[in-house]
DNA sequence: GTATACATTATTGTATACAAAATTTCTTTT
DNA sequence: AAAAGAAATTTTGTATACAATAATGTATAC
């Protein structure tokens, strides 16, 4: 059973991910009590951590507003994660089990399925199994904390967002990495492991880029 | 003018800083609202923030209760801190404006002036000049996002009281560190910067083993 | 016609009252 | 005496009522 908190921050999170409020919107409290069917309190406790995963930005005494990335905030975002991915894998690396060695060939093997067998519901199977194998490496990563906080940037309407744009050219590519990320670990390379990762991310963070802003300036890529 | 909320906040958070509570301990709520003055509201919002800067830690109908820190946690911590301050100095290194790089070299020179001419409070200068350095770096990174995932991570009780521990030999080492990653930015060297600054922020994070776990065993620090 | 001051309205922030859950204490049973 | 269960108590979770603040609209002065 799920608390009064729970549920308004499930149907609001929802809501934001389904696009139903445009970014930089308003957010009412007594609209969102009313919508989930609870009062304004856990509404607000909802808010306060929607604040946190970055779903929307809240202004002291003058409300909840949907949040509006920047093409700048989305990259760092997307490089905050590759950093602390790569961390995540370079430890796996050195710590994974043979069990989870072999949970994330399972894996692999898997999406190596969905591609070649194309099905109705194929992306959201990729994005179940895709979520899976990044979890075997953050528990294999032997680290609660960094498997939490990394949580925190995955969690996110931009995030997420971004994977279901994702073709099956675009899953074949990411398995790959995948596969590369396997070897290293089973290497023990912690190296390899880690660059792997980092190139995994940031190749998913240009997915972002190319199938949200197709007519991107390549000027505006030389500078960091 | 300051919430209620925000008071609480600032209390509770003065409080886990002096070591009042010890790790582990339950915090309740209704003697917190006295002890701070306000109605358990606004001592909820402010636990909530505390925990997300991982002051506590809240279990769902269970309460609030002191983070009880281990080994690998904080080494965890401090790892992904490297990792993101690295991450910003490197990009620090590309964007930094000769303003910048002059706030930082006298900020530097302050903190030399201070370990030739040893105060009182050395210390309390010592840790406000250095806190002001790094944010120089951030604001150089030009990422605000950066900067707000990382102040995260550097407003915690372990951080804090881990650079209160600092001897004048670390004061010196630890401006030695900030001598390099100024040259490594003004070089425009990226590698440099970023290598240099997770130097420098696992040099800290060691210095805590040293000093509130003086007997430690190497064994414990072959493996990752 | 514009700008400023004031009144009105709406919205967030806080306190209190009540409900639900968990913990503790006490009783009962074996 | 120990264990199990039930009542009592404490504590968290939620709803509602009120206070404070910000936003809006209106009237008046220039």
């Amino acid at each position: 059973m799920s608390s009064a908190s729970d549920r308004a921050y499930e149907e609001i999170r929802r809501r934001l991910l389904e696009g139903d409020y445009a970014p930089g919107v308003r957010l009412s409290e007594s609209d969102l009590s009313e919508v989930c069917g609870v009062s304004r309190t856990p509404v607000r406790e909802a808010l306060r951590r929607l604040a946190l995963e970055y779903f929307v930005r809240i202004e002291p005494n003058r409300g909840t507003f949907v949040i509006d990335w920047s093409r700048e905030d989305i990259a760092d975002m997307f490089e905050m994660r590759s950093m602390l991915e790569g961390l995540a894998a370079r430890k796996a690396a050195s710590k994974a089990t043979t069990q989870q060695i072999q949970q994330m060939t399972d894996i692999i093997r898997k999406i190596d399925d969905l591609v070649s067998v194309p099905e109705e519901n194929m992306m959201s199977s990729f994005l179940l199994l895709n979520r899976k194998f990044h979890d075997v490496v953050f528990s294999a990563s032997g680290s609660p904390r960094l498997t939490e906080v990394i949580s925190r940037f995955v969690e996110q309407a931009v995030v997420v967002r971004t994977a279901a744009k994702f073709t099956p050219e675009d899953i074949f590519r990411s398995n790959q990495h995948h596969k590369e990320l396997l070897n290293a670990i089973r290497m023990r390379n912690r190296v390899l492991a880690e660059t792997v990762m980092r190139v995994h991310i940031l190749a998913a963070s240009s997915q972002y880029y190319e199938s949200y802003m197709p007519n991107l300036n390549l000027e505006d890529m030389v500078a960091e």
